[in-house]
DNA sequence: CAGTATCCAGTTGGATACTG
DNA sequence: CAGTATCCAACTGGATACTG
């Protein structure tokens, strides 16, 4: 139930839905494929599972969401409705990169950058066969390690050690990580500064940028003047 | 002070200032021409006059609001930041007119219908001199009569009889006249349903829906399947 | 004209624990 | 797995009045 405008303004009416805290990024969860509720909970790990049930909720009395119920198994997928937000995100996320880009401390989450970056792995460029990529934080107090197993049937996430042959090992600070994965600093010039390294077989290291490929959003130009002052 | 999500995607960035309520409709009054906290104020009168010094005061902290000052008249106006935030409120106000089309009796108003309206008259269509349109909307309680008044000057809407002839005259009930202006349902269209009338000059009915130009977001086409049922 | 000040009722959502 | 239930502290914003 968002709360209401009282103006006949199509503006006013969409963002009367969409204004609501974290549902616009919900309807991102759902646009990068996730499909069930715990799977959405990854992509939106500080919201209560109270609160995700809401949104959900309240997206799907709007007919932007599908709920779906097979046997015991929920899935949500968004509506035609749904699926036109797409240029809203799209120019969420452009303005974004542009305007907001300092980040807090508390912006930044080695998992929820892992898990981003898989979504993303292009799988055709990486080599047949399995690949894993190390990912190392040293200045993290815990949790310094995780993985990105690449093989013919999917991507995964992993933060225990998989055991497999490592190709290539990055190791850097996360908030330059962060960066590079946004687009806000290149990977040759966050190597060059020193706050990134890539280990391993040669080859591999200078294939990594193409195998985690940019999201459009990350490749979005940025402003040639100084950026505006954080929110 | 916007709430923070604790995410380094750019859609949460952005979406921490932009999801705070009634902000991105302030930004609409700004994209609109209004420059003036009163004139602001014309176009989100539900709003207290404390939020909306709050909300400027967060876009212009936020870089997206410049607030100026000449003598003792303030201004506010779009950096080239908050200029950019036209493609999302165009890409809001598209999706809104096609998937939020049910409007509440809530969201009628005939004052910001004429205030709206008055902002978008097609000058070059007008004939020269002076022309006066009139409306009336016969349920309405009280305040039934409205004017908009075109000179060589602008534009200007009254409430009080401006005591200069009338060369057309529109009739209807309030929500069918949002609804035409919306783009829900066309002037030929109200007019055939009989909830709509002109009176005047017939040539100047003719002429009056190349007046009041709809807006582009008003053109968007419709989903051709029944819409989405009300938030 | 361009706001500020104050107050308070209502809502929101975080934390935590629990269930079929 | 897919949520509910409960509690409560904090915040939000509406109303109203006032100011330089």
């Amino acid at each position: 139930m968002p709360s209401e405008y009282g103006q006949f303004c199509p503006v006013a009416k969409a963002m009367e839905l969409l204004d609501e805290r974290w549902t616009l990024l919900v309807v991102r969860e759902l646009m990068l494929g996730s499909r069930h509720f715990n799977a959405l909970r990854r992509g939106v790990p500080r919201m209560s599972p109270a609160l995700l049930s809401k949104r959900l909720q309240t997206l799907a009395r709007a007919g932007v969401v599908e709920r779906w119920q097979e046997g015991n198994r929920v899935s949500y997928r968004l509506t035609d409705a749904g699926l036109e937000l797409a240029p809203i995100v799209e120019a969420v996320g452009r303005w974004g990169v542009r305007w907001v880009p300092e980040l807090g401390d508390r912006d930044l989450d080695p998992h929820l950058l892992l898990w981003d970056m898989h979504r993303n792995v292009d799988a055709e460029a990486v080599p047949d066969g399995r690949t894993a990529i190390g990912f190392e934080f040293p200045e993290l107090p815990a949790q310094r390690c995780w993985w990105i197993v690449i093989t013919g049937d999917g991507v995964d996430v992993c933060d225990v050690d998989p055991g497999f042959p490592v190709r290539v090992t990055v190791r850097s600070d996360l908030r330059t990580l962060t960066r590079v994965w946004r687009g806000d600093v290149d990977w040759a010039t966050a190597l060059r500064s020193g706050s990134l390294e890539l280990l391993g077989e040669p080859q591999a290291c200078r294939a990594l940028p193409r195998w985690l490929a940019l999201t459009d959003v990350a490749r979005t130009p940025r402003p040639s003047r100084r950026p505006v002052v954080a929110v």
